[in-house]
DNA sequence: GTCTATAGATGGATAGAC
DNA sequence: GTCTATCCATCTATAGAC
């Protein structure tokens, strides 16, 4: 991995931020240190700080780079239609964009005890942005009674953190296809809310 | 917290193994030192090493331990009875014990890549012991067509995975009694599974 | 843009006094 | 059983050479 003395900021920038993401992922951010990410990449550890102010700075970038990903895409996919089109639209939404992205919705999850008080403020409330995604349907669902909830906000999180336990098993060539995990989770969501 | 120097044997050892589950639960076992853990108990660092080898073993014996009192607590909990009866008792079970544990519930779950190999694999394996017991009620439903379920083992791992979310969210003295949870997470998986 | 070198802090764990 | 003292490894981050 050495790489000689040079200019590389085009490819060293992102792969900084790759192998950081990989790192934090398997071992976790307070286990992992600069000088293994360096590594990884194949500097030493003080060129990271030409690309990172700090440590902390470069978790906070790639947990707000995956929320502000996620709600964007979810934006760009969402339309409009009855709420039972609605739900499943975004259940398909939301495993698929984590297959892809298993790292990161790993580290956005694991991490935030990591993150400073400030920081932390700001990816929850990215991450409630997302919730109130799903908490919309729902209610719209419940208001016109194609949907039958004990309660809307607990189905909301019940509902997420249902779909996010996906990540936690899924392996790529394993028993099911994609296909048919979102069948199963779109068949199960259905049930568990239509009136 | 100074503690002037004596035996205290008898309430020294779970001191430690009770601030060191409250700081793992916070702040996660790589961000915690024995330094810290040790100020929690009013003695010095050295002295930890009186009542464990190393950081790993108590990480480990707190998992163990925890995972072990779920799996007999269940086992004396559960009772005979059809598919759609034994698994509300597991739904009550599995959320009534883990308010009661939310610090053991969060550090088994959160720490297991900062277990050591051989660690890893033990836990691991009561863990599956543990999905198993739903596993089989899930399939005894199924058999009996008490159920309808578009896949047995994906439907355990959903139904663990929603379970465990409330953790994440829940608090004493929230908006909804520990009773209204467990009957709206109820409604919610009987929704789910049955025919 | 990257390197070598290092400051300065903190970590896990042990030795020996009390 | 606990403390003081300490070893030695490792960490984040910076300074200055190339």
């Amino acid at each position: 991995m050495a790489r000689k003395a040079g200019s590389h900021a085009e490819i060293t920038g992102p792969a900084i931020r790759l192998a950081a993401l990989r790192l934090f992922a398997r071992s976790g951010y307070a286990a992992v240190s600069m000088r293994e990410i360096a590594s990884e990449v194949g500097v030493r550890a003080g060129a990271l700080y030409l690309y990172t102010p700090d440590k902390q700075t470069l978790l906070f970038q790639l947990m707000r780079e995956h929320m502000e990903d996620l709600l964007a895409s979810w934006e760009a996919t969402r339309s409009d239609g009855d709420p039972l089109e609605r739900l499943e639209a975004f259940v398909r939404f939301h495993i698929d964009y984590h297959f892809d992205r298993q790292d990161e919705v790993f580290v956005s999850y694991m991490e935030l005890r990591n993150l400073t008080e400030e920081n932390f403020a700001e990816i929850q409330g990215l991450r409630r942005a997302y919730e109130d995604e799903l908490e919309a349907i729902l209610a719209a669902g419940h208001d016109a009674d194609d949907f039958r909830l004990p309660d809307v906000r607990v189905t909301t999180l019940a509902l997420i953190a249902m779909l996010n336990g996906v990540i936690t098993w899924y392996r790529d060539g394993g028993r099911l296809t994609r296909d048919r995990i979102q069948r199963i989770y779109w068949n199960m969501t259905r049930r568990m809310v239509k009136a």
